[in-house]
DNA sequence: GTTGAGCGTT
């Protein structure tokens, strides 16, 4: 089973190669899902990794790291509210 | 050619 983890406050050059490099050194990375803003395309600073194990060891690890100059926000990811939406018919 | 707290498109 796979742990789902907030990254923030990276920047904006940053890139879900980068953090899938950071985020194995401590365990094995699933998936990684940098957000950008889905209408003009440019980078939003944070995304989410998908870390099959050492997530809380990454999480303690890199939270708080500084990465590009930065201090890394790195957090469990809060569960998505819905991922489909289903008429009631 | 920009910006800076936050929780995501399927």
């Amino acid at each position: 089973m796979s742990k789902n983890i907030y990254v923030g406050n990276l920047p904006w050059s940053a890139t879900e190669q980068d953090v899938e490099t950071l985020f194995a050194t401590y365990g094995q990375v699933a998936n990684v899902k940098l957000i950008s803003d889905r209408e003009t395309g440019r980078a939003r600073g944070f995304g989410f990794v998908e870390m099959e194990s050492g997530a809380e060891e990454a999480i303690a690890a890199l939270d708080g790291a500084d990465y590009g100059g930065r201090s890394l926000k790195v957090n469990e990811a809060r569960p998505r509210p819905e991922r489909e939406r289903r008429p009631r018919w």
